[in-house]
RNA sequence: GGCCCCAUCGUCUAACGGUUAGGACAUCGGCCUCUCACGUCGGUAAUACGGGUUCAAAUCCCGUUGGGGUCACCA
């Protein structure tokens, strides 16, 4: 019998959560389900959804990198309450704009004797680690040259780095919400660098002062930082700052269950950064309904809209277990988002991809939305659904070769004229009326729809697959498809 | 290799010591049907292995195996 707990969203401090992207490329499908997390905690809690540029590695971090990431998160509606463009009372947002604060915080460590300058060049310790025997230069760690040293050793002027005076003994463990107990012997962590020669931090140091200084209260992130969370929580010690609660996501990874890289994903099909969702017409919605459903569940629910998900977001209910991109689902959450769209907001969101393949109608063209509606139920993503569409639209349709070949017989032909000419004389042009009309010359002709169905389909569409034979001739209207009909039979 | 973590259908997951191990996607078959979808009905399919603990283990403990993460003046 499960006892039952006060709702946690409800009894605690509103909790400040954040996502901290480095700006080196784009939004990674990864990186906006731990974003999503975050968000869906601060949002049903009532807290603060912090975003902060950690844009510390100068070598690879752009502005244009910075741009597209917040591009992807706005169009997901991911808000944030703090950080670029908004501002806030924790700010600077930028890393790179807070370089002071982390010297300062740096220097206090060093004065303290929790954490020392060193001086040993990269490569002298290099050539420390090759002197070794190969076996053991996996295992190397940094064998504290300058720990044991004091202000009187330091060399004037030349570049040194700063390095956290790590326990000797003992272990550091902690409580994750995720996971459980996670405890880690610090024999296993060596003296680790916080500042860089040249005064930049690196990113356990640069996080942790971030991270106290905006009053974080809860760490989410992705289970690859398991393994930096001992060090943060040493480094929130030395710094007398109080640990925040942690909470790490297991990995999404490949279908074959590999990292997910870029190259490696794509290689099986996947998108890897956001914008490419966005691209092919995936409403967001349903975007985080597929990445909140991997790693967490409420019961048997498949589909949540992004209130549902608010509502029931927690984080006992997150698993522990990496888990597989699954391509056919998340097709299919994506679908079934766009099933529940209304027809009008269906056809507005198609519209701008209807230019993409090359269709180029007015807004309020008034075949929008009669046309949107046919292909509704039978597309995954917006951009297969304006694919689905472009016959609509198009002067002159492209016939299969191959339908043209298997259906477009003389005798089927003859068929097509006959139809072209009862569809002249239709009184009620509708779905229904058509229907009527054309069931009416099948039995005094003693034919089966089965036989002239694919050969006007082809003549209309110029495919073999498409939606409903009158719906289509509704849409497209009398004038066309008689135009089309006559056409195919002609040529 | 060291350290950390994980282990239920092919995939995402439910299960809080007692269930015929449930749902969803996928897959297979039926229905619907002018094609493709949608919808609908049904089937196949899982507790990695070995030891404990317990009246009772998918569930707790130990080990094995397998998988992932991480070992930078990247984040």
């Amino acid at each position: 019998m499960r006892v039952p707990v006060p709702d946690e969203a409800f009894t605690m401090e509103k909790p400040r959560v954040r996502f901290a992207p480095s700006p080196t490329g784009y939004l990674h499908i990864g990186g906006a389900r731990t974003a999503l997390f975050n968000w869906l905690w601060a949002r049903k809690t009532g807290g603060t959804f912090v975003l902060r540029v950690e844009d510390t590695d100068q070598e690879r971090s752009t502005d244009e990198s910075t741009r597209v990431i917040l591009d992807s998160m706005r169009w997901l509606g991911l808000d944030w309450d703090e950080g670029p463009d908004v501002g806030g009372p924790h700010g600077p947002y930028f890393q790179m704009q807070r370089l002071a604060l982390y010297r300062a915080h740096a220097d206090r460590l060093v004065a303290e004797g929790k954490a020392y300058r060193c001086y040993a060049t990269r490569e002298e310790i290099d050539a420390l680690r090759a002197k070794l025997p190969e076996k053991k230069r996996d295992g190397f760690v940094y064998p504290h040259l300058w720990r044991e040293k004091t202000e009187a050793d330091w060399l004037p002027g030349a570049p040194y780095v700063i390095r956290f005076k790590s326990p000797l003994v003992g272990a550091t463990e902690f409580i994750d919400k995720v996971f459980g107990a996670i405890k880690t012997p610090h024999s296993s962590i060596d003296d680790f660098v916080i500042m860089r020669s040249d005064g930049v931090p690196l990113y356990n140091f640069g996080a942790v002062v971030d991270d106290v200084t905006m009053g974080i209260t809860l760490v989410a992130r992705g289970s690859d930082h398991i393994i930096n969370t001992p060090k943060q929580i040493l480094l929130y010690e030395a710094l007398g700052a109080v640990v925040p609660e942690f909470a790490h996501l297991p990995m999404m990874l490949t279908p074959d269950g590999k990292k997910m890289s870029k190259r490696l994903a794509e290689q099986q099909g996947i998108d890897v950064p956001v914008e490419k969702y966005r691209e092919k017409g995936w409403a967001p919605d349903g975007l985080l309904n597929y990445i909140a459903r991997f790693g967490w569940s409420a019961g048997d629910q498949e589909i949540f809209s992004r209130d549902e998900l608010i509502a029931k977001f927690d984080w006992a209910h997150c698993g522990t277990n990496d888990g597989r991109y699954d391509k056919k689902k998340s097709l299919w959450v994506s679908g079934e988002h766009l099933k529940r769209l209304a027809d009008e907001d269906f056809a507005a969101r198609v519209y701008p991809f209807l230019a993409t393949v090359g269709v180029t109608i007015a807004q309020d063209d008034p075949r929008l939305l009669p046309a949107a509606r046919t292909v509704k139920t039978r597309s995954a993503r917006l951009l297969d659904a304006a694919e689905s569409m472009v016959f609509y639209f198009q002067e002159t349709i492209a016939l299969d070769p191959a339908a043209v070949e298997k259906f477009l017989t003389n005798e089927a032909r003859a068929n097509l004229r006959a139809i072209a000419d009862v569809l002249a004389g239709v009184k009620d042009f509708t779905e229904a009326g058509i229907g009527v009309a054309v069931e009416a010359w099948l039995v005094e002709r003693s034919l089966e729809i089965k036989v002239v169905a694919q050969p006007a389909r082809v003549a209309l569409t110029g495919r073999t697959a498409s939606p409903g034979l009158f719906e289509v001739i509704a849409v497209l209207g009398r004038d066309e498809s008689v135009r089309r009909l006559r056409s195919a039979a002609d040529a």
